[in-house]
DNA sequence: GGACACATGTAATACGTTACATGATTTT
DNA sequence: AAAATCATGTAACGTATTACATGTGTCC
């Protein structure tokens, strides 16, 4: 984020790495189509973003290309090699202090102005707020069972820190909904 | 994010007018201060950024500008125009469905990939990323009890909001580590 | 034969960061 | 008098997004 450390992959390139690492042997389209469909990124892995990444990674080493037989598309398999292997580590284990920070929340960021709504806006504003997450909520806890089912511990740990601080926003939306009750403005 | 309406301003734009509405009348300077100094911000607000943006939103009409009487600096100080109140309005209200998706998280990324560092390193790497959140968890409550004696109820709420979800990923972390160490690799 | 998924790519655009640069005011 | 803070600005860089473009393979 800060005065980067050249030998530390970026947010985008560590995530990257990390799903072909997972997926290897693996096309870049299978790769963004896991950015696409995981519940929990928030990068959209965009066609323009996806090559000209795994583009760069290939270029410096990271992962190799392999074409697939007798497949005209110009489809390329994946893979990480081992300097590859080493980058994903020191990703993993990159030790900045803004890692622990806190996380953005554009619900969050907007309760910051709730005063400055008219006071008759703003229970129905909170009442949306929780009620799309719980939609989020809902959607989280079928993807959870799913993986239970497929039995990848990490995949299920890392959904269940994702359920667990977005039930953390519901209660305290519901706080604040009580608060609002008794301190009518 | 996606295929943006521009009646609705994005969400540095919505977040630099509220922090504009909150302390108006007040500097660009001011703002970009308080934006470097909350614990709950992601956004740097660097002067290639905020500068700008300003400027923009004086373009656009959201803000208007007036010289302080007396500054040779070049200080100008800023306040909402009725169209920014209105559009400071529009965006905390805004309904698109991926405000209330899932957040990003680096430690949370990172806990995808686990399984691909050495088995001794794993259980430390936790560890580390207890402190860490530790940490963040006693700066916030540290601010908490300023805002409390401040007695300004909408960022108390926010600021416990950052709080509630921070002490969740503690929760997580702390679990993680426990069913490590009852199913070890 | 048409629809859809697979597979990759580029161009224009927007925007945030870092680094650099300038000068006034206040504090020590 | 020096140092720190207030106050603004620009240039270079990287990179994510949207929109557009191309072609293959598979299924009904």
């Amino acid at each position: 984020m800060e005065g980067r450390n050249p030998d530390i992959p970026t947010e985008l390139e560590g995530c990257a790495l990390g799903m072909i690492w997972r997926q290897q042997p693996c096309t870049a389209y299978q790769i963004r189509m896991s950015f696409q469909t995981s519940p929990t990124t928030s990068w959209r892995a965009s066609t323009g973003s996806i090559y000209p990444l795994v583009r760069k990674l290939v270029r410096i080493g990271l992962v190799s290309q392999g074409a697939i037989e007798a497949d005209r598309r110009g489809g390329r398999l994946l893979r990480l090699t081992r300097a590859g292997e080493k980058a994903l580590r020191r990703w993993v284990l990159s030790e900045d202090s803004w890692l622990a920070e806190s996380i953005a929340d554009p619900i969050r960021t907007r309760s910051h102005f709730l005063a400055m709504l008219p006071p008759a806006n703003r229970a129905p504003t909170i009442q949306a707020w929780i009620e799309g997450t719980r939609k989020t909520l809902a959607d989280l806890d079928r993807r959870i069972a799913e993986y239970g089912r497929l039995g990848e511990i990490e995949e299920l740990w890392a959904h269940r820190g994702a359920q667990i601080q977005i039930a953390a926003r519901l209660e305290w939306l519901e706080q604040i909904r009580l608060e609002m009750w008794k301190t009518p403005q």
